[in-house]
DNA sequence: TACAAATAATTAGTAAAACAATCATTACAT
DNA sequence: ATGTAATGATTGTTTTACTAATTATTTGTA
């Protein structure tokens, strides 16, 4: 691994990395906009994780989203005035809420869904699965590496 | 491309890529803070970049960073206030300034440089050369598709 | 039982990102 | 030459990220 590999084709990488992650983020919330659902990206991706596993807590929350848990709480609070989820209060643990989908948020995901699976087929396309494979390993190896840093 | 894709790979795929756009940005400050620099990430981007071609004005910084112009204002004003840049007034335009780093952020950047090449190292430790060319042709892939909708 | 440690959630402050709107200056078109 | 459009930068607002600190509750231990 020599010096001209670090100032170019890896110094690029982490570019090229946060640059397709503010895209994708851009391009998705424009469209959730043009469709008038009166959601961010962010709050989406909660809404879709408690409709795959509805009730968990704010911290179980935080892990499956990759948030931390101040975030989580105001991301819940929002989606709580929207009407779209509601803390539950957990009997067996005062502590903890269980945030649960509202009939609405459940109707919400279900009308958004569809146009998420279209915007991802679009920002894939001409990838076949090898290359998706090849991605998804080494972004998981560049993230493992990170942890043990 | 069938439905289990779209619901299994690809949507891990975006959450991938912007875990690890993410964790990069975490680990790259939790270095920084360490070391004793006085700087965030986004900053720090910033300076390079000036370091590789001081001068320019802040439209021209917000496209080679992919940050848009009232974020590059900000970072610029606080960049200002720490003493590594100054707004110089452009006489052939004077709705234009030209960004330079000054004595302090070019000494800065010195510093910081050796510890974000070791950080590299150690993000993209184990991926080889071909690896890192799909890891960036794919990106840059998605992120063409991406500007394309 | 009582006290300390751990856990779940919240609050506060600063930084950054997106978007829209605004202001000053420059370029262009009649 | 004047008016209009385009450009460079700034400001305002909302949301998210990170850190640190705080509160309430539960767990573990002496």
């Amino acid at each position: 691994m020599n010096t001209d590999v670090l100032l170019d084709v890896e110094h690029m990488t982490g570019f090229l990395i946060e640059r397709s992650s503010k895209r994708m983020k851009q391009v998705c919330q424009q469209i959730l906009k043009e469709k008038g659902f009166n959601i961010t990206v962010d709050q989406w991706v909660v809404l879709q994780e408690l409709n795959k596993n509805d009730g968990q807590g704010q911290i179980a929350l935080a892990n499956s989203t990759f948030k931390d848990a101040p975030t989580i709480t105001r991301i819940i609070d929002l989606l709580c005035q929207k009407g779209y989820v509601e803390r539950i209060n957990n009997p067996d643990d005062r502590r903890r809420f269980k945030i649960c989908l509202t009939q609405s948020g459940d109707n919400l995901v279900s009308d958004v869904g569809p146009h998420i699976i279209e915007f991802r087929k679009k920002a894939y396309a001409g990838l076949n699965q090898a290359q998706l494979t090849n991605l998804k390993q080494s972004l998981n190896h560049i993230f493992d590496n990170l942890n043990a840093i």
